[in-house]
DNA sequence: GCAAAAAACTACAAAAACGCAGTTTCTATA
DNA sequence: TATAGAAACTGCGTTTTTGTAGTTTTTTGC
């Protein structure tokens, strides 16, 4: 690296108070991924890159298929898990669009260690690994990024080991319901995602039956109400206050 | 980047198999960063250094402390913690000599979510944040090493997260065993760390009296012996075998 | 709007994990 | 090596969590 580059690299450095990855759909359809809100030129970021479009329910990444590239969220919901013993899924977490899927296969991993799958119509955007790798070493400030949104994911990550190993199930199934809130939003006093019961227990690291019981049980404390699958926060206050000891596992 | 530095850099990105990242002693007893197990020049990472000795028991990181740098372990023994509820320790990871501390704090946090105390007379060395800072601009080999590295955390700490919420206590104390076994290694017929009952249950996520219970059957079994604090694995074979289906939790 | 399928729910029994309190063993240090 | 303090151990009752099986409600596709 040039010193000029590097001057300007190390200011920029210095200056950035967060590091936002994401994309966004342009007006042509394709996708532009941006660093901090602000989008990488098409000269800094030689991508080949390819529009996905995903039907609700299908499964578009496979757990310990090679890695080869990875996905930006440009419209709909994804979960994210992992398959443990007998089949128990456990999610680690959902995403939204503008989210990245499948980075946890870009480090030294041969093959995905998660699996993906859409919760809605999803549209995709797809970058072969060696067109990033091309970026990353193009962009190092786009490099460096990518270093902090590691570094922010596994806190995350490691926020959720202690949840699961001190909380109750009662406090992971309240933890899960406002990080579902942070992550989705609200609308007409409904979170905007629906999940079925087992979804909530799969990422709460607990059992079908329990979230039923617990669900049950916030009902009649009024803290959520529900219509079929359609569950809504009636009073965030008061489950906040609940796991507010254990401060909570924060992700938007 | 000139374009000749990145020719270089992109060849060496695509070569590498894996990105050791550490550190040893120097002759001069001073610490050298490694990357892939090739010391980094000084030319390369004009860093500003200093060597901390940490007599058993004290702690070096302070959960919610500002970050101002990151430790290197050059000899000794450490263990890095959450603090939860009730004063509950979770812990996070061990690491020995040639490992990185503090990474946590590197992201975007300000504040370390983590505490770290030596567990034996520790030698660490530490690097100023800035001092890094400027190591990571100048050489983006560098940068894109540590951002595979977080990547590689990333995936251990959610394997974790899938091992607390699916396995038994049972389960986990085992798979304890045999992460402590791989990490330290024995001497003798024994693990190579003396660590407390209730440090091994703060790791599996559990209390203190269930592992001393666990521990019981598994000597009964003759799947591990216990001299007092120290322990030895009698049986990896049978060990393993129970938590085979987990495809357990690898760090080395 | 109807029927079949899927999901949500409930009650009860069983299993797993936990916490307490008292005892024994080990370890560090004078 | 004697001794005080810490850690390890044990048994037992309690709480938490899970699993089963059958019922009701909701969703989905025609």
């Amino acid at each position: 690296m040039d010193s000029e580059v590097a001057k300007s690299y190390q200011s920029n450095v210095a200056r950035r108070p967060f590091s936002g990855l994401g994309c966004s759909v342009c007006d042509n359809g394709t996708c532009l991924i941006k660093r901090n809100y602000v989008a990488l030129s098409e000269s800094d970021l030689p991508y080949e890159k390819n529009n996905i479009r995903c039907k609700k329910g299908h499964q578009f990444i496979m757990e310990g298929a090679p890695v080869n590239g990875l996905f930006f969220v440009l419209k709909g919901k994804v979960k994210v898990f992992r398959t443990g013993i007998n089949g128990r899924e456990q999610i680690v977490r959902f995403a939204k669009e503008g989210e990245i899927i499948g980075h946890r296969g870009f480090g030294t991993e041969e093959y995905y260690s998660i699996g993906a799958i859409a919760l809605e119509d999803t549209m995709l955007c797809y970058f072969s690994k060696s067109s990033l790798q091309k970026a990353l070493y193009k962009t190092p400030e786009f490099t460096y990024d990518m270093m902090l949104f590691y570094a922010n994911e596994l806190n995350r990550s490691e926020s959720k080991v202690k949840s699961l190993s001190q909380m109750t199930v009662r406090e992971r199934v309240i933890d899960t319901l406002l990080y579902i809130n942070r992550k989705f939003g609200e609308n007409k006093g409904f979170l905007n995602v629906v999940l079925s019961r087992k979804e909530y227990a799969d990422y709460a690291g607990t059992t079908e039956e329990q979230v039923i019981r617990i669900f049950s049980i916030l009902k009649k404390e009024h803290l959520i109400i529900a219509k079929g699958k359609r569950i809504g926060i009636n009073n965030i206050e008061g489950l906040k206050k609940e796991i507010s000891e254990h401060n909570y596992f924060l992700d938007s």
